[in-house]
DNA sequence: CTTTGGATCGTCT
DNA sequence: GACGATCCAAAGG
């Protein structure tokens, strides 16, 4: 017996082993699973390990960025302002800490649970519309760190249900970095109201 | 509707 | 000691 959640199976690690860049796009319309609470991802940002300055593994291993070294599909939960997670699909190879961060999804079950740990959200769409939104919806935090999405066995899952990436998705640069602002490593669902709110900018409208 | 600033603490310099 | 892959409430138009 399964339990409410979405039917689908785990995406192939195989799928989530290339660069992040090349990774990002096809995981919008995928669906996060966490127990019983479940959304599909509909933006997501790319972050290239070595070879980008606004990764959090530019300048090399530390305690911090372990897992992100860790191989494909595992979770990389960071903290930060103080007071917020993020929650990343890693990819590439072993030892280059590629890593897909997730930044909206649709809710899709669960809601009531996500409603009670998002007392601040008045809308269902504003439930999972940025990064740290979406992992206080679903409750990921630290403890969730370093955790494999894609065994088919964790409580925490990447699932396809058999709705296909966008043959077009929004492209954009990337949110809240500071360097390497000139990449554009934000792909998005275009015309979706669950996208955050400060991508749903510009270049929204194509 | 938009803009602004406060919250809050782990991580690395 | 500074800053961050953010969010939200409050104030102003």
């Amino acid at each position: 017996m399964r339990g409410p959640g979405p039917e689908g199976t785990p995406v192939p690690r195989q799928l989530l082993a290339g660069d992040a860049a090349s990774v990002a796009p096809t995981l919008l319309n995928k669906v996060l699973v966490k127990g019983d609470r479940a959304g599909r991802i509909v933006e997501v940002e790319a972050y290239g390990g070595a070879h980008d300055p606004a990764s959090h593994a530019y300048r090399g291993r530390s305690p911090r960025n372990e897992v992100m070294f860790g191989g494909p599909g595992l979770l990389y939960v960071y903290f930060t302002y103080g007071m917020h997670w993020c929650a990343n699909v890693v990819c590439g190879p072993v030892g280059e800490a590629q890593a897909v961060l997730v930044r909206a999804l649709v809710p899709l079950t669960g809601i009531e649970a996500m409603q009670a740990d998002r007392p601040a959200a008045r809308q269902v769409r504003d439930l999972c519309n940025g990064p740290a939104k979406l992992c206080q919806a679903l409750g990921i935090g630290g403890l969730d760190n370093g955790v494999d999405l894609v065994s088919g066995e964790g409580a925490i899952m990447v699932l396809d249900d058999g709705v296909a990436p966008p043959r077009r998705p929004g492209n954009g640069v990337r949110i809240g970095i500071s360097v390497a602002t000139e990449r554009t490593m934000r792909w998005w669902v275009p015309d979706e109201p669950c996208v955050s709110k400060v991508s749903a900018g510009p270049l929204t409208g194509t």
